[in-house]
DNA sequence: AGGACGCCCTGTTCGC
DNA sequence: TGCGAACAGGGCGTCC
């Protein structure tokens, strides 16, 4: 499930991969990923260029082209970039597929078709235009706190939501209340100053380790939620149960004795 | 404004 | 055994 640390680990893969190398050619299988712009246009405007870096904010991933401009990805939940040579089968569920001259190709995989790609000029203005909140990763706490104090509900659905802060999905969300000793369903109106750094201090050691982690989940330690989501699991932490809850239409799992504030 | 709910989409899993 | 319902969830929209 693409999250900030996904992203930040596909964009890693395409400037280890995919960087300075002529576009020869843009297939789109599927029409539907692409978001306001249709094959024709993405192909002409691809079309002898190459990419020359890369850029993420929150779960975007911009590739700039050589001439200005970016290829925006999102990835739903299913998406994920892989860059091969072009006379092998590209994966089962590629969307698109951008052919190198060199015989290379960077595929779009995302079996469920709730991801999308689509091209931007400006980096800051299509942020603005999708009503992004500042990258996790850029906030102090005093901006963390300041984020969420307009707000009066669940600390994990404000936490989600991307116009407030960017990046942040279902499952580490989860993960960081958990360090951060909160629950879910705790009332941002009640977060003293120690509750905001805690969650601060968690937000920021939950992202970089899971980056770190190149955001495998096999990788994560074994003193994390994440292996341990499932209803009746025990917590890493107390040996208690695990719970299973619906937070925000979100499946959320949750450890009733170490996180407080429901 | 917050929050419940539904929708999109596809593959897997579960229950009858 | 087999079929359909439920579920997974990022993002959006609707309604109260």
């Amino acid at each position: 499930m693409p999250e900030l640390p996904d992203v930040a680990c596909f964009r890693q893969y395409i400037d280890a991969t995919a960087l300075h190398q002529e576009i020869a050619a843009v297939h789109a299988g599927r029409t539907d990923v692409l978001d306001g712009t249709t094959p024709q246009a993405l192909g002409r405007r691809l079309d002898g260029r190459s990419f020359r870096a890369t850029r993420r904010h929150g779960k975007y991933l911009f590739v700039a082209l050589d001439d200005g401009g970016y290829l925006v990805m999102h990835f739903g939940m299913t998406g994920y970039p892989a860059y091969a040579r072009s006379d092998h089968d590209p994966p089962e569920h590629t969307r698109l597929r951008v052919e190198f001259r060199n015989g290379h190709r960077l595929a779009y995989v995302c079996q469920r078709l709730l991801g999308h790609v689509t091209l931007a000029a400006d980096i800051d203005a299509f942020v603005q235009e999708q009503g992004l909140g500042p990258d996790a990763l850029s906030l102090d706490e005093a901006d963390l706190s300041n984020r969420l104090r307009p707000h009066r509900g669940m600390v994990k659905p404000v936490l989600m939501d991307q116009s407030v802060v960017a990046g942040l999905g279902n499952v580490y969300t989860d993960e960081i209340l958990f360090h951060a000793r909160i629950h879910p369903r705790a009332r941002i109106a009640g977060f003293d100053a120690g509750t905001c750094h805690a969650l601060h201090r968690a937000m920021c050691h939950v992202l970089q380790r899971a980056i770190r982690d190149r955001a495998d989940p096999q990788r994560m330690p074994a003193s994390w939620l994440l292996p341990h989501r499932e209803e009746g699991d025990r917590c890493p932490r107390c040996d208690g149960g695990i719970r299973q809850l619906r937070v925000g239409g979100r499946s959320t799992y949750v450890c009733p004795r170490c996180q407080s504030g429901d």
